[in-house]
DNA sequence: TTCACCATCCAAAACGATTTGGAAGCGCTT
DNA sequence: AAGCGCTTCCAAATCGTTTTGGATGGTGAA
C-alpha cells in the first residue's frame, strides 16, 4: 500500500459498510446507534488511525476553537520576560480546553487594529485575550463594537463593559511607597510608565495617594516617565539622581526600569539599599538575583494567563462567569534594594 | 435590516446574477473574466465588506497556511527573555507571508511529541517551527519519520536530514575564552547548559578548544552544568569560588546563568571584572545594564526567528532553498564585567 | 391483521470556498 | 452555411465533517 492521505470517516464507512452517518454519530456517542455497531466503529477507527480534520468539523460546526492573541510589540527588538510567562499560562489552560492559540504580533498605532479586524472577519478565531490595556482602548472599542467576545488582562475606561482580570496597582504602590515611608524616606522618587497605559494611572495614584496620606510633600519633578524598558529607567533614574536634595528612593512602575534604575544609582558612586532605594513592580525571576536583589510588588502572571484563558471559553460556551471582573491583591516582595 | 452573518460568495452572486464560480474567478483574478465583470464583482464585494471564510478556503485548497511553534516550557514559571524576541520576529515574518501561528507549550517529556502529532494529524498545520533543540531530538524524529516539513533554530545531530539556522556557539565560546586568556586569566571555569541541549555540546567544545589551543591545563572541577536559569547559574558560581585556587573568570552558557553567576560573585564579596571576570551568550537587552554590564556573545534572535519562518514559507511553497543550513557567525559584545 | 412504537440506520443537505469540464455566443474563415 | 477558435460564463463536484429528516424492519398490543 502506498502513502495514503490519513483516513476519512467516507474510509471508515466503507470498510465497515456503514454509512459516514452512522460513523460520525458512532464516534460522537449519539444514542441512536447500537452499541456493538459503536464498537465496531470506534474499533475501525482506531486500527485505521483516523483522526478528525479539525477543519472540516470546524467548517461545519461554525466554531474555530480557537483564541487570538497579538503581542503588542514596541521595536523589532522588544523582549519583556513577562510574555513568555504568560504565554505558557494561557497556551497551557487553551490546550487543556482543547482550544487552540491563534499568535499574531503588532505594535499599537493605525494597522494595529486591522490585525484584528482580519481575524474577525476571516472567521479565524472565536475570541481574542488583551494585555497592556490602554485607557481608552482602541482594540476594546473595535471588539465591542463587533460583538466579540474577549477578556483583558488589565482594566479600561470601560471598566464594566468587559471581562477583566487585573492587580490592583494602586494598592501595589501604595504598599511600596508606604514601605519607604516607614524607612524614614521623604523623597521618593516615581519612574511611571506611559499615561496612556491603564495601569499607568492606578500605580501613579497609589503612589500619590499614598504619599497623601503620610502628609509628605509632592514634588513634581520626583515623577519621570518612561517606556517600560530597561534603557529608558536608566535615563529617568540619571536625571532623577542628579536633582537636589537628591531623591532617597526610586521606585519604578516595573522591574525592567527598576533594573535600569540600579544600574544608574551603581554607576552613580551611589549604594542600593543605603544611599538610594530602588524598588520595582512585577517581580520577574531575574528580580531575586540582581545586584541587590531587588525589592518589588510581585504579579502571578502564569496563573492570570491561564484565570484569562478559562474564562474566556466560558464565555463563548455561554456559560455563566462567576465573576465578570476580578481584580486581585498584590503581594509586595521585599529584598535588599529596598529593606 | 437585521445584524446579519458576514457575506459569502453566494451573497455576492446573487446580489449582482452571476454564478458562485465567476464571483470565485473574478476576484482571484483569472483571465477568463471578462474585465467589467471583474470590476464589477470587485465592487460589490468591497460593498458588501466580502472577506473570504479562511477555513473553508483552506479546506477546499488542503492546505492550512499554519505555522505550528511549540513552546519548550520547563515549569510554570518559565521565563526566558529570549522567546518574546523569537515570537515577534517569527510572528511578524508569517504575518507578512499571510501564514498564522499556532502557538502551544509543552515541556519535554513523554506528552510532548503528543501534541505534534495531534496537530499533524488533525491536519491543524503545514509545518513546524523548533526551537532549543536536542542532541537527539525525538520532535526532529517524530517530524522527519512522518515527513512533516520544519526548519530548527539549532542543530541536531541529524545536521544534514532538515534544513537550520544557527549560531555558531562553538566559534562563540572560542572568542570568549581566548579573549579571557588575553588578559591573563588561566582559571577560567565554565557554567554550561545541560548536555542534551545540542548547543551545550559546541559551546563546551568551543571552550575546551580555546584552552587547548593555548596549552592551559584543564580541571575538570572547573565546569559546571546548570540549567540555564539564573538560579542555577547563582548556585553554580557558588560552588566554582569555593574552589582554591579560585578561577578568576566564569564563563556562562547563556546570560541568565551569567546574571546568577554576577549575584554570587557579588555576594562573595568579589568584585566582578576586578577580582573574577564574568561573561555570559546571548546579549539579552539586560545584559547591557547590569552591573557592571555584562560581556556576552550576541545573537540575532529577532532576525534569526525571521529567517526560519521564511525558509519554511519556501520549503511548504516549494522553492529552493538558497541554503538548506545556515551556520551565523557570532559577534563578541565586551563589556565591563570581562573586560 | 393492523397499527403504533422503538431501535437502528442512512441519504442528502448543509458549511463556504475552489476547481473541473464543459456550454453558449460570437466573429471569422472557407 | 458549416466549422473553428475565442471569450465569457456556469453547473456540479469536491474538501471532510455534522445535522436534519426520514426510512426500514421488528416487536408488542389491540
Amino acid at each position: 500500500m502506498a502513502v495514503s492521505s490519513p483516513p476519512t470517516l467516507q474510509d471508515i464507512a466503507r470498510a465497515l459498510g456503514l454509512s459516514v452517518t452512522t460513523v460520525s454519530r458512532a464516534l460522537a456517542g449519539y444514542s441512536d446507534v447500537a452499541p456493538a455497531t459503536r464498537e465496531r466503529v470506534r474499533q475501525m477507527a482506531r486500527k485505521m488511525g483516523y483522526r478528525p480534520h479539525a477543519w472540516a468539523r470546524r467548517l461545519r460546526q461554525r466554531r474555530t476553537d480557537t483564541l487570538g492573541f497579538i503581542i503588542p510589540t514596541h521595536g523589532p527588538r522588544f523582549s519583556d520576560p513577562f510574555f513568555s510567562e504568560f504565554l505558557a499560562g494561557i497556551g497551557n489552560e487553551a490546550a487543556q480546553h482543547d482550544y487552540d492559540l491563534l499568535v499574531s504580533t503588532h505594535g499599537p498605532g493605525q494597522r494595529e487594529i486591522d490585525a484584528y479586524e482580519r481575524m474577525v472577519a476571516e472567521r479565524r478565531v472565536d475570541g481574542f485575550l488583551l494585555v497592556r490595556t490602554r485607557v481608552d482602548d482602541p482594540r476594546v472599542r473595535f471588539l465591542l463594537a463587533h460583538q466579540v467576545p474577549f477578556v483583558t488582562f488589565g482594566r479600561t475606561q470601560a471598566e464594566n463593559a468587559h471581562p477583566w482580570v487585573d492587580v490592583d496597582g494602586e494598592a501595589g504602590l501604595y504598599a511600596l511607597t508606604q514601605l519607604c515611608l516607614q524607612h524614614g524616606h521623604r523623597r521618593i522618587a516615581y519612574i511611571g510608565a506611559p499615561p496612556d497605559l491603564m495601569h499607568a494611572r492606578h500605580r501613579l495614584a497609589g503612589y500619590r495617594r499614598a504619599l497623601a496620606d503620610a502628609g509628605v510633600p509632592q514634588n513634581p519633578a520626583w515623577v519621570q516617565v518612561g517606556d517600560l524598558t530597561e534603557e529608558s529607567g536608566y535615563r529617568a533614574a540619571q536625571v532623577l539622581l542628579r536633582l537636589r536634595p537628591r531623591p532617597t528612593a526610586l521606585l519604578a512602575a516595573n522591574d525592567l526600569m527598576a533594573l535600569g534604575a540600579l544600574a544608574a544609582v551603581h554607576e552613580a558612586g551611589l549604594q542600593v539599599g543605603k544611599d538610594v532605594a530602588v524598588a520595582g513592580f512585577d517581580d520577574v525571576p531575574l528580580a531575586a538575583h540582581t545586584q541587590p536583589p531587588l525589592t518589588t510588588v510581585h504579579q502571578p502572571i502564569y496563573d492570570i494567563g491561564r484565570r484569562i484563558v478559562a474564562m474566556l471559553i466560558a464565555l463563548l460556551r455561554g456559560q455563566p462567569l462567576p465573576q465578570q471582573q476580578v481584580l486581585l491583591q498584590p503581594r509586595l516582595v521585599v529584598r535588599a534594594s529596598c529593606p
